[in-house]
This record gives structure tokens, C-alpha cells and sequence, in this order.
DNA sequence: TCACCCCAGTTGTCTAGACAACTGGGGTGA
DNA sequence: TCACCCCAGTTGTCTAGACAACTGGGGTGA
């Protein structure tokens, strides 16, 4: 806290930095989890910042996990750990890159077809509209972990096939070339067994334990813009969830 | 909006009226999908409250994943359906009352005992420091589910065995008897094939698809407060998951 | 001893403003 | 035609205050 200055001719917003310099010195132990973050009052006095200010700058870290505020008592850092790999909506790609391993694809097809039942269902087409079908094997360093089928309206990207190199991040394409930037997606999963196919695109035992995998991808909007069925190999792909902080979020700010 | 008047004598803040309101017309129907709510200062001067507070209420819809903001524009409610089952953290019990079943369980076994290495690691206790274990087969309907082992600190609910019927909701039990609110879970799940011990109790053949979960369950402060493993069926049991909604979550207000 | 009150400290809610930054549409002028 | 400017509408950030509601500890008085 002394040490901070902020810094007023910044395009960042006080009540940002403020949270940065907080961040920062609760992840180099300044603040220790349990322990009472400074108030919202002392906050405002020491930076000359008006008390809302200070209190956006605390209730963003509350919407991140962070701390939580208590009535009446203060706002104190949570024991929770963030940096577990939990799943955010991100590619495969995103996924093992922060895994520390080396993903890539091999493409098994890419092609325009009508949308199958389900598919024309969750991307909210008319049936028989036209989606852009990419089957992959997903490869992470040399392991082959899961089979994915891709469905995109047409309509939203139609020359995706000649500007998507099938090998890299599907989801990087759509955010640099399309601006359409995924944010949040609905999973089913349920566990099976691996088909022969299956087996032999993954180089595992017929009939070995298998995620399946049915996901819609949504932008900012809500609208659907992928639908994705997987299939990943049970031995090598673990899932961890983080589940709840939904209900509980009294927040008072947050930054993309 | 034009049929509201705000209660300026009740308990419930004015902001939460206004967020309870537009989430009635939203659901009934009035503002649909895609379409913009009222504006910041429409509501300020309709309801003669300071924007500051319509802001809120608005801010509040966004971090519940009802509508979403965008600068210059406005505030659109979102395509996203919130009704769909995702699993917030919620006991066995819960989440089956939610689907329509009607759960219960029957009781393997309940102890108190060291805890194991990994139980005693996930709760961050001392080795060999005391846990209350609990065994039970979970039943929706008539169905066997799955097998649970919860591993609780002992030194949190000393009296626990007596007082909570494992037939019931554990959850519940913590809620109400000890005032401890799991509200939040950090879980890996595994896909697996049943052992005999496990096949029996569910009666689903040998080496039968499984899902197997890892959960370490935590109160407000992030202080883990219950750890479990359990095999559930793959055949009769799905994940839904949300994923995202954190990073992009600019909300001004919520309500627990 | 102990129930109660009081008080300082804290977060929650709310007001009435201000300016910045961005969006989208309409109009202007070369 | 079309690049540009302007403007109304909107959300984002910020200020300087106010009172309510709650927490926890200390002191008072029966």
C-alpha cells in the first residue's frame, strides 16, 4: 500500500491499479490468506481515491476468487488457490500449452455439409443449413489424446477452410480472422468405452475407458457458435472442475 | 419498468427490487433474447434512483449470466439459457431434487479415523490427524448411482455421527447443525471401469465405464472442509458443466 | 458475574453530480 | 460518392458525501 503511487494520466482505471498492486502483494505473501485486506476507508484515505473507488478495486478481486468481504468485519484474502489448472472455456490448444505440453492436430476431414439433427438443434439453424465439419486428432507432444468433431455455422465464417490451418488453434483463428471470441461453453460429458475407430485413431485397447465429450460454444451474446463432440482417451485426460462462485459473487467490479 | 414502485421502506435494497423485477420481465418474456434492457438513465429517472444504483441492478443481471454490457450500447439480455441443470456445488441429494429423482442412500460404513495421506493433504491436516469417514452407496429412485467415501476433519463436527442421518443430506446437515456452507468445490474427474467391489454395489457388470471424482469442498474463506472420492456409473450418469464466465464477469453488484 | 449498552471500525446501500470513451446514425462538404 | 465531423445516447470511471447495518470489544451497572 505505502508504495503504491498511482497513476493518474493512465488509460488504466484507478480502481484497476489499485487491484493489480493488491494482486501483486497478495501473491508475494504481503498479504496472507485469512489475513484482512486494508478497508475500504484506509484504502481511500492513503491513495486520495473516494471510498467507491477503493471498494471497486476490492470487490473485483472478490469476483476473481480472490478475497471476500464480511459485513461489518473487513475483506480478507481466500484460502483458495487460483492458479490449479482449472478449465476456463478454452481450445484444446490453450489447454495443454498451460499444461506444459506440446499440442497439435492431425486432420482426419474438413468439409461443408448440412447440419446433422443435434447439431442444426444447438447452433439454432434451420434444418438442413450448411456447417463447416472439421474431424481432428488431437495430439499433445506425441500422444494422441481425443478424437473432435467440429460443427460452425457456414454462415458465420465461410472461407474458414482456406484460412484455418487445421494443425493450430481453431479458436485463435475465429478470434484473430473472425472477431468472434468464445467465452463461455456448455459440456456434457459422459463415460464410455472407445469404439474400434476410436481405438485405432488413438492407438489404445479396444473397448478402454473413454470421456465423451458434447460441448456448444457461446460468444459474448449468448449466441451459439460451435458445436464439438470428443472423444478423449480415459488413461492420459483428467478433468478439473471448479464448481459454485456463481451465487455468492457480490461484486462491485472485474476487468476483462 | 412502468408498472414498478419501489418499496423505499423494506429491507430489500432498491437495486435488488429493480434486479428482481427485470429478471421477472426477462423470464416472462417482456425483453427478449438479444434485445436491449432499459438504459442506466431510463431507469434512473423512471424510478428516480441515482444511475449509480440502476446501474447495479443491471451489473447484478450480468454477473448472474443474464444479460450482458456493452459500452456505448447498452445492456442486452443474454442468448444463454440459466435454467439448464449445471452443477453448482450441491450435494448428491440436491443435484438429484433437481432433476426430478428422488434420492437417498444407503450407509456402507461411518468411522473416525486417521486420515489417509491425500485426505490429510486436501484438508490441510496434521498426519494422522482425526477424520470422520463415511461410506455410503447413492441411490436415485431405486437406482444405485454411485459409491462416496466423504472424509470430514473431525475437530469441525466432533458430534456429527450422532446427530446427522446418512440417509440425509450431508450438506444439509453442516448447514444447519454446524453453520458450515460449502460454497465451492475443486474437483478431477477420471474415467475408469468399475472393480468388483464396486460392480456389486451398483449391480453393473465388472469393468462397466465409471466416472471417478476427486472433490475437495470449501467454505467462504476457502478453508477446505470436506474431501471425497466416488465412483459413479457411466451408464446412468452425465456431467454438465459451464465453463467460462469468470475473466469476462465486469459486474457492479450481485445478491447471494 | 453477566446481561446490556455504547462505540469505533467496517461493509452495504444510496445520492447527485461530473467527465471520458465509445457507438451508430445523420449531415456536411469536397 | 464518400470521408469526415458532429451529436445524441450509452456505459465506464470517479468524486464526496450520507446513513444503515453489522461486528467485536470494552465498559457499566444491577
Amino acid at each position: 500500500m505505502e508504495s503504491l503511487s498511482l497513476d493518474r494520466q493512465s488509460a488504466v482505471p484507478l480502481y484497476f491499479q489499485i487491484h493489480l498492486h493488491l494482486l501483486k502483494e497478495i501473491r508475494s505473501g504481503r498479504f496472507k490468506a485469512g489475513k484482512p485486506l486494508p478497508s475500504e476507508e484506509l484504502i481511500s484515505k492513503r491513495l486520495r481515491v473516494s471510498r467507491m473507488t477503493a471498494r471497486q478495486a476490492l470487490k473485483s478481486l472478490c469476483s476473481l476468487g480472490v478475497a471476500y468481504s464480511q459485513r461489518g468485519k473487513g475483506t480478507f484474502v481466500s484460502e483458495i488457490k487460483l492458479e490449479k489448472n482449472f478449465r476456463e472455456v478454452q481450445s484444446f490448444t490453450e489447454e495443454m500449452e498451460a499444461r506444459g505440453s506440446r499440442p497439435h492436430s492431425k486432420l482426419i476431414s474438413s468439409e461443408v455439409v448440412p447440419a446433422s439433427e443435434e447439431a442444426a438443434e444447438a447452433l439454432h439453424l434451420q434444418p438442413g443449413e450448411k456447417v463447416i465439419r472439421i474431424r481432428r486428432v488431437r495430439v499433445a507432444d506425441t500422444l494422441p489424446m481425443g478424437v473432435e468433431t467440429t460443427c460452425l455455422p457456414h454462415e458465420l465464417c465461410r472461407d474458414l477452410l482456406e484460412k484455418f490451418d487445421p494443425r493450430h488453434s481453431l479458436y485463435r483463428t475465429l478470434s484473430q480472422v473472425y472477431g468472434i471470441h468464445i467465452v463461455q461453453a456448455d459440456e456434457v460429458v459422459e463415460a464410455g468405452l472407445a469404439d474400434s475407430e476410436e481405438s485405432r485413431l488413438l492407438r489404445i485397447p479396444k473397448r478402454s475407458p473413454v470421456f465423451l465429450f458434447t460441448r456448444t460454444s457461446h460468444i459474448k451474446s449468448g449466441k451459439a457458435v460451435e458445436y464439438v463432440k470428443s472423444t478423449f482417451r480415459g488413461d492420459r485426460y483428467k478433468i478439473t472442475n471448479r464448481l459454485g462462485q456463481f451465487s455468492n459473487d457480490n461484486s462491485l467490479g472485474g476487468k476483462a
